[in-house]
DNA sequence: GACTCGCCTTGATCGAGATCAAGGTTTTGC
DNA sequence: GCAAAACCTTGATCTCGATCAAGGCGAGTC
């Protein structure tokens, strides 16, 4: 699913096609006009799996690949606080001083526009605006849905959710009875800081849903999941 | 802190003085006469203690009292997933149909105004646009400040920050150094429901915190902290 | 091949926080 | 005022997930 062969073919110059054709991302809520403006101030970059994507104000829309946003405390103690994967859009304009980093999980591809020429257009189009509030509250929505298991859910009920949601982001339109496959692009040490666990305890959880047959693990970061029905009752909620 | 007299005295009309003088609530975006036509169209309400706030699209501003967000798991396990003390600004304007609800946590006093003049308002006023985004991002760092201590403080480090929490809250300006004290605005049962803690443990820690000096508990509601700083060394972050 | 290094799994034991239990205090209602 | 109910505290015990420990597997390198 994180298809690595997108990163090496990246050619495309400026305002890319898959930014255009893609309805969930920015570009959906410009006009012609608009776009070939983006176009000449739009960059197309690569960011390889393990660096730090820069803080800078730009947005972004996350052409392929995942992305983590981690938060530490002092101690060094750390916890995923989100994910993004493609098409996700990303941007931080306001405050960004928080102490959240976001690192590339695989090689990713980003097509980015820089801040001010966004502000603009902003202010032009109050459609743009709408769209930037609508996916900050679908980020908030989901970082409270994570909330939830964090404060309240069990061990296997945190990597059941866990499962689901990145078989979710990979092939959103699979049917919930059918079996499906994909390429975790998270290292154990990951999933548990994203869970609130430690890595043995979701190393044995994964072990006992391959032994009751929920999962198969074909090769560590591949899981394949007898059907997500499955899954969503063991999920809590 | 929760100035109950202020819900009593609520026969302010209309767009109230309390919304004007306020930098913080979404009046500080508008003109004059954007704030007359909306003078009309807002209405004022209060709230009981311990009843559901209507998810209708509105907007508002929190006048006075304090409003938790909760989420539930399907066997009843509870996450409150965040509060709003006055003078913050609610809305919800997309999607609202996640299983989150608003609850009073004392009587509170609104200001709130229709979805649809917002909206056509919002077209007309970019700034608008952006103090909304700005808002929902504020509460999006919140929650990822909250997941990070739901995910990996010890009982004690979150006791620590809710207090913290809500002392700043109830009392921006204090300085650091000085004692500072307040109503806790929960019972037991919330705060642990925040926390992801039992009642049992909410209540140990609150007790080590006392013995060690670091808090009085002067009513089972009213707190009293020794030093702020004193608990930014316990919080962990 | 064999060595190393990074990552993962599994087992044994421990401990922080949950659960169970009893009693205390504050609020409410008569 | 008293009784009941709701809420809070504290102690005893248990359990889930953390920690400690050992070894396996796979990729890269010599």
């Amino acid at each position: 699913m994180i298809a690595r062969q997108d990163v090496q073919q990246a050619d495309v110059p400026a305002i890319c096609k898959s930014c255009e054709a893609r309805q969930d991302g920015l570009c959906g809520a410009f006009n012609a006009r608009q776009l070939t403006e983006l176009a000449r101030a739009s960059s197309r970059h690569e960011v390889l799996a393990g660096a730090e994507l820069p803080n800078d104000g730009t947005y972004s829309n996350l052409l392929s690949g995942v992305v983590k946003l981690t938060r530490n405390l002092s101690d060094g103690r750390q916890q995923i606080v989100g994910f993004h994967f493609a098409p996700d859009f990303l941007g931080r304009p306001f405050e960004a001083k928080r102490p959240i980093r976001a690192e590339a999980l695989t090689n990713v591809a980003l097509c980015s526009f820089p801040k001010a020429i966004i502000d603009r257009m902003a202010n032009e189009m109050p459609e743009l605006g709408r769209l930037l509030l609508k996916h900050a509250l679908n980020e908030l929505d989901e970082a409270r849905d994570w909330m939830a298991a964090l404060g309240r859910k069990t061990a296997s009920e945190k990597v059941a959710s866990f499962l689901l949601m990145v078989a979710r982001n990979t092939d959103p339109a699979h049917s919930p009875a059918n079996p499906i496959s994909f390429d975790l692009p998270l290292t154990r040490t990951d999933i548990a800081d994203f869970l609130g666990l430690t890595i043995e305890t979701v190393s044995r959880e994964l072990s006992r849903l391959r032994s009751d047959g929920t999962i198969r693990i074909v090769n560590k970061r591949q899981i394949s999941l007898a059907s997500i029905a499955r899954l969503e009752e063991r999920c809590g909620d």
